[in-house]
DNA sequence: TACCATCAGTTTATATCTAAACTGATGATC
DNA sequence: GATCATCAGTTTAGATATAAACTGATGGTA
């Protein structure tokens, strides 16, 4: 929409923005995959292990409410929680008009020992920076979401 | 999860570590979504414009080749084209051993309108930040795909 | 009481994606 | 020439995700 005359520094922004995007994508692609790969030990998909954390960190929540948390659709939800339940990982409660979810004792146990595990695997992806480059980054992100938000 | 009182530079690390994951995470799947809802406008889906953009750019190349370049497997790949080349967007012409992949006139109309539009917007979710800004997280995220990729 | 909005969760159809098994062609080695 | 490994692409089964239609309960209002 934009034809500027003299070369415009507009273009060369945007084609600085791409070459983040571009990495930026690559960048966590490659991370989810890896984390599958991890959660494989504990027979857990990622989705599986975001399900599990949540409901593990917030104790008791609804169906709902656990979807809006994690970002994604309540049909989601419902098949997720239909798979944890079977393993007998979690409990779905009928309560008034909404299900509240908790972790099983054999939810609780799996919680305890994966959470940290891919929490320190998550995390040793920013090795590679340096305290100051950290603070840096999360500063960068936080500009950029606040902008996402609204 | 923090009793801080004298302790571990490494906790604080690893917290931080966590907190930039979090945000990464977030900023890149809210991103995604708003491009699946974009792509809509061309009745496409992110899966089949990066095909397309991979194609275009790379004007003729191998099945085993785009999945290499998008970091996905042949099988799903495979099913792309499928559906792709079902549309009437691309070609598929045995040669040799090896499959090669371009686009029909009508993937390349396609191309060149959607791309250049994508491209903005994909942009423009860094717009947020300023020139200098932008290069600092590149760079940051340029140490971490070294560190990644090796 | 009868009607109707709304709201939580489910279902269904469709698209991605992977891993793993399979197919068929190429080409090396005996 | 027969056998075998390899390699590109396909197929299949299973997990994830969405959107949109549906179900059933709650509760207001006429």
């Amino acid at each position: 929409m934009e034809h500027e005359c003299g070369t415009s520094p507009d273009k060369r922004d945007e084609r600085l923005a791409l070459l983040i995007w571009y990495r930026f994508s690559r960048i966590y692609n490659q991370s989810v995959r890896e984390s599958e790969q991890h959660l494989k030990t504990w027979d857990m998909t990622v989705a599986q292990f975001d399900v599990i954390a949540q409901i593990g960190l917030n104790k008791r929540l609804t169906q709902g409410q656990l979807a809006e948390k994690l970002l994604v659709t309540k049909g989601n939800i419902t098949q997720l929680l239909s798979r944890l339940e079977q393993a007998g990982l979690i409990r779905r409660e009928q309560d008034w008009k909404v299900k509240h979810v908790s972790l099983t004792d054999k939810g609780k146990a799996l919680y305890e020992q994966v959470v940290p595990m891919q929490e320190r695997f998550q995390a040793s992806h920013f090795d590679a920076l340096d305290r100051e480059e950290k603070e840096q980054f999360l500063h960068l992100l936080k500009k950029l979401s606040a902008r996402t938000t609204e």
